[in-house]
DNA sequence: AAATTTTGAGACATGAAAGTCTCAAATGCG
DNA sequence: CGCATTTGAGACTTTCATGTCTCAAAATTT
C-alpha cells in the first residue's frame, strides 16, 4: 500500500523525472503538501533523492519478481515484465537518468543485483535461441531499460495512452519496426 | 568544421549529459580553458545550455540531411539516417533529457520540426509497407530517439563500443529482440 | 469540547555556485 | 624584439535554493 511517504514520492517522482533541478518547493506543492512538512518527512534534498531511488528499485525488483523472470521461456518472461514494470514505468526513467545515485554503495548494490537478473533472462533467452545473439545481452538488457525509461515519458506528458504502452513497448522491442509478413 | 565555441559546446555535453547540474568549474575544465574564458565565450549556463541544445539540433539537421531521409525506401533511409546520427549520439542523448529548452521558441521551433521530418519518415515507411501499423508513427519516433540517446549514453560510459553502436541500434529497432528463422 | 499533535505560511540564516573584476602571465602579431 | 591581445588564477560580490525557526491555524484524540 501506499503509506504516506510512497505518496510524497510518487509525486515527487512526477516532477524529477522530467526537471532533476526542480526546487523542493515545487516538488512540495506537487505533493499537496508544505515545504516544512516535506522537510518534517525528508531531511533534505539529498535524502529525498535517494528515497526516490530507493523506492523505484524496490518496485523494479518486485516487478522482477512478479514477472517471474526466471520461470518459463525466456519471450513470454519478458511479456510478463513488460506488464508489471509499465506501470511504475515513470518510476524507472527517473531511476535511468539519475546516474549521481550511483555513488551510494547500498542503492548501487540493489540495482547491481536487479540490472544482473535481467541480464540474466536476456542471457538465457539467447542460450534458448528466443533472442538474437549478434546484440550483446547487455546492451538488450540496457535497451531495453532505455524503452521502459521512454515509455514512462511519453505516458506522463501524454504522448502515449497507458493503455497502449504495455503492447507498444513489447511489440517494438521484442518484433522491431520493420513489418514482416510472417509471423515468427 | 569545429569553430572554437563548438569544441567548447562539445566538451560541454560530455559533461552535462551524464550530469546536468554539473558546475561551471567542471565544464571549463573539460573545455581545457578557465572559467573566466568560458564566461567571456558564454554570458552563463543558460546560454551555454542553450547553445548546446542549438548544436545539437543544428547536428540532428544536419544528419536528416546527410541521410537523405526523405529519399528512397524508408528501411534504407533510416538505415542512414542510423548512421548518419551515431556520431552525435551523445548530443542527442543530451537533447532528450533537456527539456527544459521546450519553451525556447526558436529551439523548440527548430526541434519540431526535425521531429516532424523523422515522422513523415515512418509514416512513409508505414504506407509503403515497410514499417508496422500496429505500432503509431508518434511511438516509432520516439522510441526511435530514446535508443539514439542510449546509445549515446552506453558509448560515453564504455559500456558499448563505438564500432558496434551503429549496428546495434539499427537491428534492435529494425529488428527487435526476437530471433528469427528467416530474414524479413 | 478541551487538549494534544500536526501542519502551513512566512521570516530568517546559511552556503554554494554564478557572475564580476583585476592583474599578471602567456600568446600572437607586426 | 616590442607591442597588443588573450588567457588564467584568484579574490570579491551577488543571487538564490536550501535549511532552520516560530507561531498561528487546523486536525486529531480523548
Amino acid at each position: 500500500m501506499a503509506t504516506d511517504r510512497d505518496s510524497v514520492l510518487e509525486a515527487a517522482v512526477g516532477i524529477l523525472s522530467r526537471r532533476p533541478t526542480a526546487h523542493l518547493d515545487e516538488i512540495a506543492r506537487a505533493a499537496g503538501i508544505s515545504r516544512a512538512t516535506l522537510h518534517r518527512i525528508f531531511p533534505g534534498r539529498e535524502a529525498l533523492i535517494l528515497e526516490v531511488g530507493a523506492l523505484g528499485l524496490r518496485r523494479f525488483s518486485a516487478a522482477l519478481d512478479t514477472a517471474r523472470i526466471e520461470e518459463g521461456n525466456a519471450e513470454a518472461a519478458l511479456r510478463r515484465l513488460v506488464d508489471a514494470v509499465v506501470p511504475d514505468a515513470a518510476l524507472c526513467a527517473f531511476l535511468a537518468g539519475e546516474n549521481q545515485l550511483y555513488d551510494h554503495e547500498e542503492i548501487n548494490d540493489l540495482w547491481e543485483k536487479q540490472d544482473a537478473r535481467v541480464r540474466a533472462l536476456f542471457l538465457r533467452g539467447q542460450q534458448e535461441g528466443a533472442f538474437r545473439v549478434e546484440l550483446s545481452a547487455a546492451w538488450l538488457s540496457e535497451a531495453f531499460f532505455d524503452l521502459v525509461a521512454g515509455i514512462g515519458w511519453a505516458v506522463q506528458e501524454g504522448r502515449l495512452a497507458p493503455r497502449e504502452s504495455a503492447f507498444s513497448l513489447a511489440e517494438l522491442f521484442l518484433g522491431g519496426a520493420l513489418r514482416r509478413s510472417d509471423t515468427p
